[in-house]
RNA sequence: GUGGCUAUAGUUUAGUGGUAAAACUGCGGUUUGUGGUACCGCUAUCGAGAGUUCGAUUCUCUCUAGCCACCCCA
């Protein structure tokens, strides 16, 4: 149970408004889909074997015995998208933007909870090399906005007849070491071999130094179109690792896969804070005419976890949302006063705090004093009676006594802020 | 899904087979128009259920939740 709570808004409105303005610069459009999904969409894109349709998708039988799935992703329910409004007829390539909750049944940890919050991108459309490294700036400018490092592990695995290849003789080669391997890989060899490059035994660590590599079963154009995308992060000066082993757990993936890292230390094992790739055959597979496509998603609780321990350890904070002014009232008249003020400073942008059930003007100060507001205005039976109002500077003491008429202009001059008509 | 650890006020922690202590926070107050200090007061069916016992928060079991490792990924 994970609730997101107000403390943390500091960290989840950044990420919103980085979002939402990436996504504008890199004309990116906005869809959402429905939390449930009949739960095909997801087998048939995430494919059977995997992990997240296995064991971790929550599934049930609705009132028409339709079996649903609360989604564990949104790349499948996107795509499925794309081919029922027949997407393909506006200009290629599509690109759209998601952002929202996701389930996946997994026993919860740090950083990974049953629901969790995603925002992902995809490009629909296009096999072009600068579609994938663009979504990778998209993914490391979204970092570098929030100020948090981050590193990019990036690998190729090819096309399916490529793959297809490389796993024989993955396999092959698996097979032989047999003896050495653990209980799980054991079964991996023939449930999910692309899964044995992820083994962290130490028996099975030797064993995978030897093993055949990828890259080096990849045709001249998988080859190519890689070595592309690479020299564009060149480029685009984002840092990234080669990482021969770097599978994804999602099915649908072809040539491009990456996964994004913070470079600083993590405590804890939930480190990955996004992942995506190319997918050129999901489209065709669901259904729909075959369409080249690559997507990215981030986790939202892992950035909220990696700011935190990277802010900690570096000294710095989010910036909370400020109280400009409190306004302190005394006495049923000064209430009903207030009230006007109060909402003709808020016209003005003004960012008020006040209470009205409170009555002494000694709570009223600890109340400004605690939302460590710069000024607070107080209006009492002797303001209301001369049309007046104190403004008083929280942190020098000094007060100052105005006419309400020009309320709005003095608080306004002391704030820094100006009418840019003039 | 596997193994393990934990569970006492909002938070962080004491503690005992005879129903519980402190710090911080919060709320209220220290004579009712002025804050940041000080002092006082209030706030816990001791995670839920069952069992052992004269009696359990303290022992046992089950469940639930959190965390850690694995797994997996976000």
């Amino acid at each position: 149970m994970h609730d997101i709570l107000p403390k943390d808004e500091k960290y989840w409105k950044p990420m919103y408004k980085t979002i939402s303005d990436l996504a504008e610069h890199f004309q990116f459009s906005r869809i959402e889909t429905p939390i449930l999904e009949e739960v095909g969409v997801f087998v048939r894109g995430i494919g059977k074997g995997t992990d997240v349709v296995d064991k971790e998708m929550y599934v049930f039988e609705d009132k028409d015995t339709t079996k649903v799935a609360m989604r564990p992703e949104m790349t499948a329910a996107v795509v499925r998208a794309y081919i029922m409004h027949g997407f393909w007829n506006m200009p290629q390539p599509t690109k759209l933007w998601y952002w929202g909750p996701m389930f996946r049944h997994d026993r919860p940890q740090a950083g990974r909870y049953r629901q969790f919050h995603q925002i992902g991108f995809e490009n629909f459309g296009s096999n072009d090399p600068s579609v994938d490294a663009e979504l990778i700036l998209v993914a490391f400018d979204f970092f570098k906005d929030l100020g948090l490092p981050v590193e990019i592990k990036i690998n190729s695995i090819g096309t399916l007849a490529e793959r297809a290849n490389y796993k024989n003789e993955l396999v092959n080669y698996y097979r032989s070491k047999r003896s050495y391997l653990c209980e799980e890989c054991r079964q991996r060899i023939t449930k999910n071999p692309m899964r044995l490059l992820d083994c962290k035994e130490t028996g099975c660590q030797t064993v995978k130094e030897e093993a055949p590599q990828i890259i080096n079963w990849l045709g001249a154009e998988s080859k190519n179109h890689f070595m592309k995308v690479l020299e564009y992060l060149d480029v685009l000066e984002i840092p990234y690792q080669l990482d021969h082993t770097l599978v994804r757990g999602l099915n649908y993936y072809t040539n491009t896969v990456f996964e994004i890292y913070t470079t600083d230390e993590q405590e804890g094992s939930q480190s990955a804070l996004g992942g995506g790739g190319r997918y050129d055959l999901l489209v065709e597979e669901m259904g729909g005419r075959p369409t080249p496509a690559a997507g990215l998603a981030i986790g939202l609780e892992r950035v909220v976890l990696a700011l935190k321990q990277y802010n900690e350890k570096n000294n710095r904070e989010m910036p909370k949302v400020p109280t400009d002014a409190y306004v302190a009232q005394l006495g049923e008249e000064a209430r009903r006063v207030t009230m006007k003020i109060i909402n003709q400073l808020r016209g003005v942008g003004i960012k008020i705090a006040f209470n009205f059930f409170k009555t002494s003007l000694k709570n009223q100060m600890e109340l400004a004093d605690g939302l460590k507001a710069p000024f607070t205005v107080i209006i009492g039976q002797k303001e209301v009676q001369d049309s007046t109002a104190i403004i008083r500077d929280m942190e020098s003491g000094i007060q100052e006594i105005v006419d309400q008429k020009k309320l709005v202009t003095v608080l306004k001059r002391k704030l820094g802020r100006f009418d840019d008509k003039r």
